[in-house]
Order: C-alpha cells, then sequence, then structure tokens
DNA sequence: TCCAAAATGTAGCATATGCTACGTTTCTAT
DNA sequence: ATAGAAACGTAGCATATGCTACATTTTGGA
C-alpha cells in the first residue's frame, strides 16, 4: 500500500514500455489530426479517454512525452520515405526534384503542419522543440547527404543543407 | 484625480489613434520577425518597452490587437501587391503561376510564416485566428477572382478558391 | 494658472496549466 | 491467499496569463 508513486521515473518493466508505446502512438495520431503541439496535457489526456495523471506517469514530462510523439512520427515517415525512395546516388538538382515531390504529396500534409510548428517553435527557443527541431534538421540533412553523388563530405553537406533551406 | 479609467474602451481622439497605430505597426514587426501571435502580452509589452496595461489600454482586448497586427500585415501585403501586380483578366493556369511566384519572394517569408501560423491557429478553432483565418481567405479569394478572365461569376469564385487550396 | 482628460504605474483577481503528494484499487508472482 | 508492485484517482500547489480596479502623473486647452 501507499508505493509512494511519487510520480516520478516513469515504468521500466516491458509491459509498461508497451502501453508507453501504444500511448505514444496514439498521441503521434492526435497531433497528426489536430496539429497541433501545445495542446495542454488535461485535453490531450481527455481525447486519449484517460488523464493527466496519466500522462505523467508514462512519460517523465511533457518535453519527453512530446519528443517520444514527434519521434513516432519521424518514424511513420521514414517508412513511407523507405517504399517512396528514389535509390542511389543522384546530382542535386535532382535530389531536390524528388524531395520536393516527395514533400508535396498530398499524404503528407498534416505531417507538414506539424513539422512547420515545430520549427516555428524551435526557432523562437520554445523548450523542447529548439532541441527537436535540431534533430529533425539534423537528420533531414544526413538523409539527403545519402542520396547525393557527390564525392566531397563537406560538400556533400553544404548541399544537403542548402537543399533543405530552399524547400523549407 | 482617479479619472476611473476602468481600463474599458480604448480612447478615441485622433492623437490617441495615431498613437494606437503606430503601436500597431510595431506589434506587426515583432509579429514578422518573431513570428509568433500566441506570445502573452506582458512579453510582448516588454519588447516594446510597454506594459501589458497599456497595450490593453489602446486596444480592447488581445484579440483586438491581434485582429489588427495582421491587419496591418495585410495591408503591408497589399502594398507589396500592388506593385509587382500583373495587370488584366488572366486564364486560371496563368494566374496560378503568377501567384505561387508571388508568394515564393524570399522576402515574403515572414508573411508566409505569420499566415500559416493563423491557418493552423484558425483551423484548430483558437480564437481570434479562426474568424482572422476566415477574413484573410475571404480577401484572398476575392484578390484572385479579379485576376481571372472567366465570365461566370461563380465559376470564378469556385477556380479562385481550388487555385488558393492548391497553393496553400 | 487650473482643471479635466489622457496616459501610465501598481496590485491583484480568475483561470489555465504543468506537475506533485498522497491515497486507493488492480494485477501478479510466490 | 497474500504481499508487493503496478496502475490509477483526487486534490492541490506554483506559476503564467489575460484582464481589471484603483491610484497617480502628465498634458493640453480655457
Amino acid at each position: 500500500m501507499t508505493s509512494s508513486d511519487s510520480s516520478h521515473r516513469p515504468p521500466s518493466g516491458p509491459k509498461s514500455q508497451a502501453k508507453r508505446a501504444a500511448l505514444t502512438g496514439r498521441i503521434a495520431d492526435v497531433m497528426l489530426a489536430e496539429g497541433l503541439a501545445g495542446i495542454p496535457l488535461r485535453d490531450l489526456a481527455a481525447r486519449l479517454g484517460t488523464s493527466d495523471r496519466m500522462l505523467l506517469y508514462y512519460f517523465e514530462d511533457k518535453a519527453e512525452l512530446v519528443q517520444a510523439a514527434v519521434a513516432a512520427l519521424a518514424g511513420r515517415l521514414d517508412k513511407v520515405l523507405e517504399t517512396s525512395r528514389v535509390s542511389g546516388r543522384r546530382p542535386p538538382a535532382q535530389v531536390m526534384r524528388d524531395t520536393a515531390a516527395f514533400l508535396a504529396l498530398p499524404d503528407l500534409r498534416p505531417f507538414r503542419a506539424v513539422w512547420a510548428d515545430i520549427l516555428a517553435r524551435g526557432g523562437r527557443g520554445e523548450t523542447p522543440f529548439a532541441a527537436i527541431a535540431r534533430a529533425q534538421i539534423e537528420g533531414a540533412i544526413a538523409s539527403l547527404e545519402e542520396q547525393l553523388d557527390l564525392a566531397d563530405a563537406a560538400e556533400r553537406r553544404r548541399v544537403a543543407a542548402a537543399i533543405l533551406a530552399a524547400i523549407e
């Protein structure tokens, strides 16, 4: 009795991990549907049929929750990317066209909204979005680098960053 | 003494109107620079070297303040549009290309950010952004309608809305 | 000069929100 | 069956934020 929960560190058992993962997915769903990252924990919990108390039971704090949800979204995006990926290294202009075309897909509309929201908040220094934005940008650049047929690594990185900036 | 301000209706004198307009412009500047519409009144006031008390002295409430600032931004955009406007009515595809090219101008980047923010918040039902978003969309459609060389008015409106949706 | 209106400061209220303390119930392993 | 862990509820705190009440200072016209 009185396990003194204290609501600190989230549970670490495998069962809990699974529930946490399921929750993360549903949170990601809400983010895609409602396009918001600044939603109050109480509202978010209500949509999920639970309580803010439970969200903070499975996640350390709101920042970690958002990070997990965004990571889940990034994972989904990667999966779509896998299937529609043009394989092999190509010249910069080609990579840029392909990427722009991919991001223009109607299915990705909600992703774009969330991505834009994160970048906006991150650019404004809001925690935890600054860190998330950096990570997302880093990942995007890495993905672009892999597709470029440039010999010099530094050059690859420069061009990848340029492509990303142009597309944004 | 004790003018019983009560902080309700903003002042209506011509001097006050001028000061209010100047304030509105500076608020619009902050929005362009920081790209935010959800900034707390205290923070916004601090950036302007005044107090939240003063903002609510010149504006009825935060909603009106935001509306005024967005209106100011829309006015600036219109001015840019005037100078770079392609005159006369053109076929839909042409209008769409022109509009897309115009919106892609690098100078308009901050405007796009604010516009996107407003649409996102409006789509989510947040006040006062829902109303502002509707007004902005209405204005954009009207502007597009004027440039279309279609005879039927209903058809013009339909096509204008379609162009806007495609560009968004 | 004098006074009313405009402008501004200070303090605080009501609500929202992230988070915590503390309790009870439910499950699970022995 | 029972003890301990896990899961969950309830209440509340601390802070942030929009906004108001009240007081004071500043200003412009008579």
